[in-house]
DNA sequence: CCGGCCATCCGACCAGAGTCGGAGTTGGTT
DNA sequence: AACCAACTCCGACTCTGGTCGGATGGCCGG
């Protein structure tokens, strides 16, 4: 191992496919002024590997087995305020990268786009700025304010996400059937779906729910 | 170049991510045993470059932009009967598999696995044999016969699919609400689904519909 | 040629889903 | 204190969804 890494952008790599990693090591690991220092497919590893290296930006996944990268993101920047966040995933929804936004991520790439669009999108962030394709900017201006669910409306549209009924909602929540399709009314009109199959459809797509 | 390519396995990596192109890429040229000789993330491309190098073992991805991995799989052993297919994907439910081996795929292997299961599964290939990691060949043997669908019924899947109510899916097919009905009916007893939206939750999970 | 599968259609029936309007509780904000 | 938002509940009404039984014509394989 060579001792070159002196100034070069320090990227721990944070994906589940080891495929993918290969991938990104590969392709950062090419470039001159930039390098990984550590990868793996696991959150809560990932939260240890950064308080070893300390690395100027980490690369994630926002789907990962047990904990997601949003909350990886979350508990890393509790104790680390100013650790720098660059999501990369398959598109799956706005919702996923409001989230992520949210949480502190200064850029977003998605999967399949060009080598240079990764790249790209971690000189820039190292440089202080953000990196946000249009597509995503697009998806993320369309948000209306009353998208967002009260935490009971996101309980109620991942159990109707399971193909649930109503009444099993409502044993599952300890609640009446008259609640739950009170929920589901308000649901459908947040979502402008006109019945319970349009809304876990469009919840799928906007990655609002998951299967 | 070196020219010492004589009695490697030649392998052409098809799939829509190019990082994922350049992880598998690194992982095969990475082995004394085997090279990559060319890659793309477009089925149509992918046709042509069988031809102009009539590859040993063809990694292929099944989602694909416009044509369908299965597609081109089918299309090129239309012509080249012999030609050797492992499909490589992230796991998206039992009928992408099934069509899949259908279609004459020798291995399934799913992104997330270690690099090990990926150059196995093209060395046994290449022998002649066959790899099909325990999960798979265990959802493979859970399709009971009446699982399958007529076109017809996926035609209608596909739209309840869109959370299309029976009124509008009757006018997408010119037939009447009454056949609609009969139609969701076999449909949510092949699927073993008490209702419509069950019915859809079990064909994304399954693969028979996509959003 | 006939049996079986598929797609089509019908009518009637029942249960579930969704709407509307009204109303009480809590908890946090101003 | 006044207020607002979220959660809860109720009853009654309408309409879609799904089941059942029965029926027709076309097409394919034995």
């Amino acid at each position: 191992m060579s001792e070159d890494h002196l100034g070069k952008i320090r990227v721990l790599v944070v994906d589940d496919h080891p495929i993918v990693r290969v991938g990104i090591a590969a392709i950062i690991d090419a470039r001159p002024d930039m390098m990984t220092v550590a990868q793996t497919g696991d959150a809560e590893e990932a939260i240890r590997l950064f308080e070893q290296h300390l690395p100027d930006i980490t690369l994630m996944d926002l789907r990962l087995p047990k904990m997601s990268g949003v909350e990886a993101i979350r508990a890393i920047r509790l104790r680390h305020p100013k650790a720098c966040f660059v999501v990369l995933t398959t598109y799956e929804g706005d919702e996923d990268i409001y989230q992520a936004i949210e949480a502190g991520a200064r850029a977003y790439v998605i999967k399949g786009m060009p080598h240079e669009a990764l790249t790209d999108a971690l000189r820039r962030v190292h440089a202080g700025g953000r990196f946000l394709p249009p597509p995503i900017s697009r998806a993320l201006a369309q948000r209306t304010p009353d998208s967002d669910l009260t935490s009971r409306e996101r309980e109620v549209l991942s159990l109707l996400a399971q193909g649930r009924t109503n009444k099993e909602i409502a044993m599952e929540l300890g609640i009446t059937v008259a609640t739950v399709k009170c929920h589901v009314s308000v649901i459908l009109m947040r979502l402008q779906a006109t019945d319970r199959t349009q809304a876990v459809v469009t919840a799928l797509q906007r990655g609002l729910a998951h299967l």
